[in-house]
RNA sequence: CGGGGUGUAGCGCAGCUUGGUAGCGCGGCUGGUUUGGGACCAGUAGGUCGUAGGUUCGAAUCCUAUCACCCCGACCA
């Protein structure tokens, strides 16, 4: 990719409007940009993480007999009455009316849109159990957005639904996600927990939610030595006490701050019967489906990853998110046309040849300028080309504070993961 | 919704106390010198001072209303 045609919108100044280091990050690094409270544009280098964390996704939900749907974003307000949450949900439902006056909502979560179909499609037990989730943008209006895309309105986000005749099936598809999620946050190189969870809003019998831990998480863990710990509101519940400090001590838990990630729920029934989603049993008996959701805030993750590990000079990114391998930096490159054709030339054999994601940076810029870009972006390996790297036939790859010269043809093997 | 803060050029800000028709840095554009960690010189463009009303000979500045954004809280994935 080169940079004359990849924009790289960054920042020098702080922008005034933000607080939280990733948020500063995001619109520094030019990620994204603020079109309202809440509302954030996704300019190409945001795009690209979306995308990188859209793919792993994808693969691990494929990998659990998960299929991709897509749902529309507008969605009828009389399935929301059917579910009875067209009154429950309160004012972060944004509702909207069409052109002849017919109530909708802008979708928040889609546990109504998937029950509608599902109990269209499907009519015998035979034709389940079923894996479906989609990767779309939701709007939740949310009583106060803040830091940036962590707590935005407008998100992209995750969810997956799935459907059985029995507890039983619907119990191991729970636990199937549950390790499908581990090894999406895994692979995405954040330092998280999962913890026992409130259902909230969603509804059902037993949840957990994923959090990345970061100390300007909104939500307070409790956890023991172990992997998985519990939320404080479900601490409250199970000790009797309403003082966090004195569970602390009790139970010898510690306490951190997590940025929720991921959720997920076992719905049972809760939606089948009041939408009347049923199917037969082997027995001709109708019975309700029953049923588990599971959502990952895709845009969410971006935020926690860069609060998890970054500096006020820029983006420290997790391997699986770096958003290019390396990029090549000529100096006078478009004044000096040797070392314009030697950068190319370079570009061809690593990038077009090796299939390796790497940046062509042509701007007419300094070397410094380059760099702080580099920094705050988060690209790690820098390649140098100069005088005389173009005569002597080598390249000075940077990363961090190192530099080292090295020979074109040992460059590949600098690769090699 | 309660409390606090901020709206002035693309971005970051000063000017407001004490009214006299707008300025700085960065960025942009043109030309030149440069290019190994945010260069320099010369020139140049760009602003209904959030919006509406009021006071005044005169308002970015004073008054009233209103809108937007940010922070804390309540609430929430």
């Amino acid at each position: 990719m080169k940079a004359s045609i990849f924009p790289i919108f960054t920042l020098k100044d702080d922008p005034s409007d933000a607080e939280i280091l990733s948020h500063k990050l995001m619109i520094k690094a030019g990620l994204i940009r603020k079109l309202n409270a809440g509302l954030y544009t996704w300019l190409p280098l945001g795009m690209k993480l979306v995308s990188k964390i859209s793919k792993i996704i994808i693969e691990e939900m494929n990998n659990i007999g998960s299929m991709e749907i897509l749902m529309p974003s507008i969605q009828p307000a009389d399935l929301w009455k059917e579910s009875e949450r067209w009154d429950q949900y309160g004012p972060e439902l944004l509702r909207i009316q069409d052109r002849h006056e017919r109530d909708f909502c802008f979708g928040p979560t889609f546990e109504e849109v998937i029950t509608d179909i599902i109990r269209k499609e499907i009519n015998s037990y035979k034709q389940l159990p079923l894996n479906l989730f989609q990767i779309s943008t939701k709007f939740r209006d949310e009583i106060r957005p803040r830091f940036g895309v962590i707590r935005a309105r407008e998100f992209i986000m995750k969810d997956a639904y799935s459907f059985h005749s029995n507890q039983e099936c619907l119990n191991v598809t729970y636990e199937k996600y549950k390790s499908a999620y581990i090894n999406i946050f895994n692979r995405l190189g954040l330092d998280f927990r999962i913890v026992e969870a409130d259902s909230g809003n969603i509804g059902g019998n037993e949840s957990h939610e994923f959090h990345v831990i970061a100390e300007t998480g909104e939500d307070d863990l409790l956890l023991d030595d172990s992997m998985v710990g519990m939320n404080v509101e479900i601490a409250k519940r199970k000790y009797g006490h309403d003082n966090i400090d004195d569970i602390l001590k009790e139970k010898n838990l510690k306490h951190v701050k997590g940025i929720e990630v991921g959720h997920i729920f076992k719905l049972g029934d809760k939606y089948s019967s009041k939408m009347k989603a049923m199917i037969n049993t082997k027995e001709s008996q109708n019975i309700n489906i029953l049923m588990g959701c599971y959502g990952i805030g895709v845009t969410r993750i971006i935020a926690a990853a860069i609060e998890q590990n970054s500096s006020n000079d820029g983006i420290i990114w997790p391997e699986a998110l770096e958003p290019f391998k390396a990029v090549i930096a000529a100096i006078d490159g478009n004044k000096n046309s040797e070392i314009k054709k030697y950068s190319e030339e370079i570009y061809q054999m690593i990038s077009k040849d090796n299939n390796l994601d790497i940046l062509l940076d042509d701007r007419d810029l300094r070397l410094g300028n380059k760099i702080n870009d580099y920094e705050l972006i988060g690209i790690k390996k820098i390649l140098i080309i100069g005088k005389d790297e173009t005569t002597n036939k080598t390249i000075t790859l940077k990363i961090n504070n190192d530099k080292k010269l090295i020979p074109i043809n040992e460059l590949l093997s600098y690769f090699s993961d």
